[in-house]
DNA sequence: CCCTCTATTGACAACGCTGAACTACGTGCA
DNA sequence: TGCACGTAGTTCAGCGTTGTCAATAGAGGG
């Protein structure tokens, strides 16, 4: 009735526990024919690995800590799901902690609560190397999405290509002024990668950006952000014949408050996001947005982790991933 | 450099590392004063428990599995991030593990592969009593949403009143011929819990139900189906002024849906979903929906766990959660 | 003042696994 | 023939914690 462990494998197949070790882990060392042999027992008896025992003997727990600032956000969600499954196809299971400011990010990175895992991948917004007091943490950590901070192995999403690229698009199909619902600002203007996307694709087309029409919602994780600064611009009586927002979550809110106001989209307004989440498909209209090539970002970074896990040493690396446009209806030419 | 082992904080008490052991896991027979030097020695060294060892040991690894069909349903996500944060307040990791079929479901429930986690909340849409081989798990587990199989503490869903509720809110404001985007079938009719609170509100009214204007789609996970089977009933001409989505997602894919084909929500047909997922707050318009009361049902699964966990035996318990109509414009009245 | 009882603490042996170090047995080659 | 070496496998000692049970001390009773 208990557990098979693996001396009892090793009673079945006439060897040492040891050696069954080796087999499990794929040493060397060991014959063929008696690997075999330990495999069949490891069948008979339905040995499975003990975790506790084999961590505490210093092999790993085989446990990956996924953190994400929350799962109410399909960008997260999505992404955790996709990182879940790409672990569990390496055998490594998941345990998901949630950090919702930069505090908790710290947390979870530096500190000994996630210490049971053997390594990380963390979606952390707020993160940098001042947070991180300039040191990497003492196991493997894969930032994912978030600017690099020079210190852990980062996947770094496409984000001025990506932003550059749709503001190209609206700027292709005539539209000229374009309006940003926003997260940060930095003196008064938009700020990141996205905007600096935002700005190249004007510059190409010799048009100037007007900053009067970039609204910043009070948080970029949720529709209501959006949909109030879309309700804040609508108000001011800006003139604009297209919308950006920041990411899919802001442009949904921000769809709202445009139909609440009898804006049509895309015959007055087009409008787009950014992420390319599930939801985006299913808006009225269809939402134009963004793809970061989430199945190459979510590879990386599961690549990286195992390397280092499997002893690469070497400092930080990079991979940066792609971003293409996905155009539908909502930023479709006026009828 | 390493990590303190309980050993450290003994030796800094001046006590037995069991006695810290007793103290951490607060057991009778310790004085306070010993107390106080002991947890003053934790501090002092900045101890945390090392989970792999006290796992090993037969303390418990203070991990819980968190078991559902996916994250990219809105409805998964929130709740495992609910559950995921509640638990965390009790001082338990979560492991979060994806099981999408039957049998990955009977493997999560009943296989090894989970082994190391103390216990787990799972997600199970195809769980009944056969699936489980009418055998109960060794270690706690609670089922949550789903039909209880009478092996395990479940956390129940007003399916039943909250259908009916929510068709009585349609038949209330004059709506007659309702249409529903359904998943399962039996004999060809609608089946579950929500299609006997559907019936019984029309009994309520006097009015039958037509049947002619069910649709299944081939899975209520996500919006595409909703999407399907809506666009199938519109091409089939049928005659309905409202719609009704067995849940929010399948109700935003039927929406898109009535809004292709040129179909006003709510002035020409009302439509409602269910769950009260985050999404139904933001579609255009903001979709009527049942909040099956998420806080109370996490508490109670959150709850039942800890309890079972404490060695609290006896039979299999279940709660039954309450479920309330939200209206919003999506079944409002027609102008 | 001795004995018993209770409160408090400690000694010890696991739990299941792996790293390090070591043995045994050919093989190839000088 | 002798030796170094590579292959195959073993022995042993923990990893950090807890359950079991023994030990100690002080309090209360007779």
């Amino acid at each position: 009735m208990k557990r098979p462990t693996l001396a009892d494998v090793a009673a079945m197949a006439g060897v040492s526990p040891k050696t069954v070790s080796n087999v499990l882990r794929d040493r060397p060392y060991a014959a063929t024919a008696t690997r075999e042999r330990v495999w069949e027992a490891v069948a008979a008896v339905g040995y499975r690995v003990n975790r506790a025992g084999r961590a505490l003997a210093g092999g790993g727990s085989g446990r990956i800590a996924v953190v994400v600032p929350n799962l109410h956000q399909p960008y997260y969600a999505e992404n955790a799901e996709r990182l879940i499954l790409a672990l569990a196809a390496q055998n490594l299971t998941s345990t998901l902690r949630i950090a919702s400011n930069a505090d908790a990010e710290r947390e979870a990175i530096l500190g000994a609560t996630t210490a049971d895992a053997d390594g990380m991948i963390v979606f952390a917004p707020h993160i940098n190397a001042e947070l991180l007091d300039g040191k990497a943490p003492n196991r493997p950590v894969v930032q994912f999405g978030s600017t690099p901070t020079g210190l852990l192995d980062t996947v770094v999403m496409g984000e001025y290509e990506g932003f550059k690229a749709v503001t190209r698009h609206l700027l292709d199909t005539g539209r000229r002024r374009l309006a940003l619902v926003w997260n940060a600002t930095r003196n008064g203007r938009p700020a990141g990668r996205r905007f600096e996307g935002f700005l190249a694709a004007h510059e190409e087309f010799g048009l100037e950006a007007d900053p009067a029409l970039a609204v910043a919602g009070s948080d970029w994780d949720r529709r209501a952000p959006g949909f109030e600064a879309m309700t804040g611009l609508l108000a001011s009586g800006g003139d604009f014949d297209a919308v950006m927002g920041i990411n899919d979550a802001v442009a949904v809110g921000a769809l709202r408050a445009l139909r609440t106001h009898g804006v049509r989209v895309p015959d007055d307004v087009a409008l787009t996001g950014f992420d390319d989440t599930d939801e985006a498909e299913f808006t009225v209209p269809p939402l134009t947005t963004v793809s970061p090539e989430h199945e190459a970002m979510v590879g990386a970074a599961v690549r990286m982790l195992t390397e280092r896990l499997g002893g690469s040493a070497g400092p930080p690396r990079e991979y940066h991933a792609a971003a293409h446009v996905i155009p539908r209806a909502s930023s479709g030419v006026p009828r």
